[in-house]
DNA sequence: ATATTTGTTCGTAAATAAACGAACATAATG
DNA sequence: CATTATGTTCGTTTATTTACGAACAAATAT
């Protein structure tokens, strides 16, 4: 049961935040809530050029990456980053690029 | 001819960046040719559980986003990071998650 | 009770990504 | 010149991504 990992899990998981990260509506996306603390997804729909639909998709892959987070504030949700992942994506990609 | 720009170049770039880094096969390869200045394919080939086809898919991908340079040192093929590009995308990503 | 607001989910289509092996190219070696 | 070593490209298959509108769900407002 002995296996050779060559591609550790941090490596997994760094690759898998910078895919969610690998968007411009993502990043648009994180680029706010990292200003901001947090922002309601009927906002963004009026800013960005895409259907509402899409939109929904693109803070469904960033919730599933575990980038943000959303709590109901009804009718709306509010999103927000999830700051322990979003320290560990830090931590990891700029792993990648100091020394 | 005056078009709002919603979504910025830079948040463009940077996702052009983070889509190449998305997949744990472009994080290794990054991350060794971060610590050790360069690499050859072939050694990639041994070291890694994909075909070699696949592998030079990767490759062209990550020359493709500017992170690495290939150079012909017959008959095989040294790489290395792209170093400018590489410190325009320590930037653009590293300035996703500060402040 | 109906209508409105706000998002998600569904169904679909088109494009891109990921992987493999076979075939090909190129240059060094025997 | 034939062989070997090293990578890329091609053709193919399968999976994932991106995008849209329509339909749906849930809660508030009229």
């Amino acid at each position: 049961m002995s296996e050779v990992q060559i591609i550790t899990e941090e490596q997994k998981k760094a690759a898998r935040y910078a895919k969610a990260m690998g968007h411009p509506i993502r990043i648009y996306v994180l680029n706010l809530l990292s200003k901001q603390s947090c922002c309601y997804s009927g906002d963004l729909t009026d800013e960005l050029p895409v259907a509402k639909s899409t939109l929904s998709q693109h803070l469904k892959e960033l919730k599933e990456a575990g980038l943000i987070q959303g709590e109901i504030e009804a009718p709306k949700i509010k999103y927000c980053l999830n700051k322990d992942n979003w320290e560990e994506a830090k931590k990891l990609l700029s792993n990648m690029f100091d020394s």
